[in-house]
RNA sequence: GCCCCCUUCGUCUAGUGGCCCAGGACAUCGGAUUCUCAGUCCGAGAACAGGGGUUCGACUCCCCUAGGGGGUACCA
């Protein structure tokens, strides 16, 4: 037998990372067995432009390499993969339960229903729809409709036995079929509902494996009623704990995205994401730009490779020590036995050390490659558009940032923390807090000064010699060597923190780093004429 | 309300009756290294929801309670 699994995201517009969870682990699971992930669109219920509000979630699992073997873009020969265009395959099934007495036209309206809740409600009972509008004859019908009534149809659910569910997660779950509703399948307008398209996609789509959240697990009997009462054979279950909010076990939601936004783990990735979209210029949708939604940290320039390491932790774990898992090792180590069942809340710092750590394992090459298009989206590169390559010098500039930054560049994005050694010269942005916390000291500008001269006559402009010129310096003037590296590094780089000092001076080379100098001598030159103190 | 599911450090987890006075990771807090920052290294604190059983022995099995979550839609 082929593993067969699915993914079905209805087309809200955005990928989350919940959702994604899920996606993940069906296609880890297809991927470990070298079977197929499919992936349907649910869209049954889709006014909006389903293409517009699929796209994002397409592109979202394609950046992180959940490719699919059938479904949108790729077709497949069990399509079409859109529920909307499935309409005659759930037709046929409705007209095969109806006629095996599965399936019941009901003809009572919304408020009788109602009524006959509350009365359930009171008197302390399951509620249990009375049929009393169950047509099962035409006679039935003919009559119902001279009222001028309107049926949907009904699953006639057993009212005895019990149902044991088999899920490979659970184990089994025993629920009595007396508690079941005659749910709807297919509405007065003729639309069909989730349960009964979902049984006959899996079913049609030759699905063996149903992987899915737990909130499914409470729907499951229907659907097991819908697959028997067709005569499917039944797939295997295995439902997933869900991925929670941080700090909380509630389910994580597509529709409280403002609300996350004010955890404070969320608050620090976010603004960290929004001080590289700045760095971008780019205008961020602030509904979706958000640390719940996959987009964002595929703008931010996170690692999909670290995304998933992350994910796939969430509920489930391989032993007591790996968690660095490469997307090949997660694929072939994934288990659904191993698989959780309490829910797991979403760690927004923990995720980002895994980005980190991802990070920390590029080679200089991968890392180049995937900064590249930062620096030019953000215009810093010049000399090529986007998709070009640097020219060799400017490519050897970056690899020597790249290299002095170490571990400091956590997403692609950081790279834009260090435009400074990119800018012109006299372009260059002091941050006027560094420069009034080292250079407005008292023999600050002389020392620098005098610092400058030495450097004009280093012969190979590297960290080394730097740094020992320079310590060399410190000792001839009787100073220390903090009395010349904060200085030096807000005189040359405009900032206060950033790289190595010696590292930064040779990155810059020696005439960036002596008009830089130069330059802010002046500057500072004027502004203590202008104000004696 | 009713039904179902879940419950180990703050968080993700390991643990399937003795290897556990509970292991790892993230986070936190110390300390070391350093020109800042990032890192790295060393170290610390931190959990079996509660109560009953079963057993020579329970984090592990059973029951109850509590807490959390989900479902209960002509939503998916």
């Amino acid at each position: 037998m082929t593993v067969r699994t699915r993914f079905a995201p209805s087309p809200t517009g955005y990928l989350h990372i919940g959702g994604v969870r899920t996606a993940l682990f069906c296609w880890l699971f297809a991927r470990r067995h070298g079977g197929q992930f499919i992936l349907r669109i649910d869209d049954t219920d889709q006014q909006r432009n389903v293409e517009e509000a699929l796209a994002p979630i397409l592109h979202g699992l394609h950046w992180l390499g959940i490719d699919w073997d059938e479904g949108p873009e790729v077709g497949g020969p069990y399509g079409p993969y859109y529920q909307s265009q499935r309409g005659d395959r759930y037709q046929a099934a409705v007209e095969k339960l109806l006629a095996a007495g599965a399936a019941y036209y009901d003809y009572a309206t919304t408020e009788e229903l109602q009524v006959e809740r509350e009365a359930a409600e009171r008197e302390k009972r399951v509620f249990l729809s009375s049929r009393r509008f169950m047509a099962e004859t035409a006679v039935d019908r003919a009559r119902f409709e001279a009222e001028g009534r309107k049926p949907a149809v009904r699953l006639k659910m057993p009212r005895e036995g019990t149902l044991v569910i088999q899920d490979i997660i659970r184990g089994d779950v025993a629920v009595d079929w007396a508690r079941e509703q005659d749910h709807v399948i297919q509405r007065a307008d003729g639309s069909f509902l989730y349960h009964l398209a979902n049984v006959v996609d899996d079913y049609d789509f030759k699905i063996t494996h149903v992987i899915r959240a737990e909130e499914h697990l409470s729907n499951t009997p229907r659907q097991i009623f819908i697959a028997q009462s067709l005569g499917y054979d039944l797939p295997i279950y295995a439902h997933l704990p869900f991925v929670a909010e941080p700090g909380s076990k509630t389910k994580l939601s597509k529709r409280k995205l403002d609300k996350y936004l004010k955890n404070a783990d969320f608050a620090t990735l976010l603004k960290h994401g929004r001080k590289v979209a700045d760095a971008l210029g780019l205008t961020v949708d602030q509904n979706t730009f958000n640390p719940v939604v996959v987009d964002f940290y595929e703008q931010v320039g996170y690692l999909p490779e670290a995304i998933t390491n992350y994910l796939a932790l969430l509920g489930w774990a391989l032993d007591d020590q790996t968690e660095h898992f490469s997307r090949a090792e997660l694929i072939q180590h994934f288990s659904l036995e191993r698989v959780n069942k309490a829910a797991a809340s979403f760690d927004p710092k923990k995720l980002w050390s895994f980005q980190d750590r991802h990070m920390q394992r590029l080679t200089l090459e991968q890392k180049v490659e995937r900064v590249v298009p930062y620096l030019q989206r953000a215009g810093i590169v010049e000399h090529c558009g986007a998709g070009e390559t640097p020219a060799p010098q400017e490519r050897a500039k970056i690899e020597h940032v790249i290299r002095a930054a170490g571990d400091r560049i956590k997403t692609s994005g950081d790279i834009l923390d260090y435009v400074y050694f990119f800018v012109a010269d006299d372009h260059l942005v002091y941050d006027e807090k560094a420069v009034a916390k080292s250079l407005q000291k008292l023999g600050a500008a002389e020392l620098l000064a005098k610092y400058c001269g030495q450097l004009a006559v280093v012969e190979s402009f590297e960290a080394q010699p730097l740094e020992q010129m320079t310590h060399a310096f410190v000792e001839a003037q009787g100073v220390k060597i903090g009395d010349i590296v904060h200085s030096l590094r807000a005189a040359v780089t405009g900032q206060s923190v950033g790289l190595g000092l010696f590292d930064s001076l040779a990155i810059l080379g020696k005439a960036s780093c002596l008009s830089r100098i130069e330059r802010m001598l002046k500057q500072l030159e004027s502004s203590n004429n202008k104000c004696p103190d």
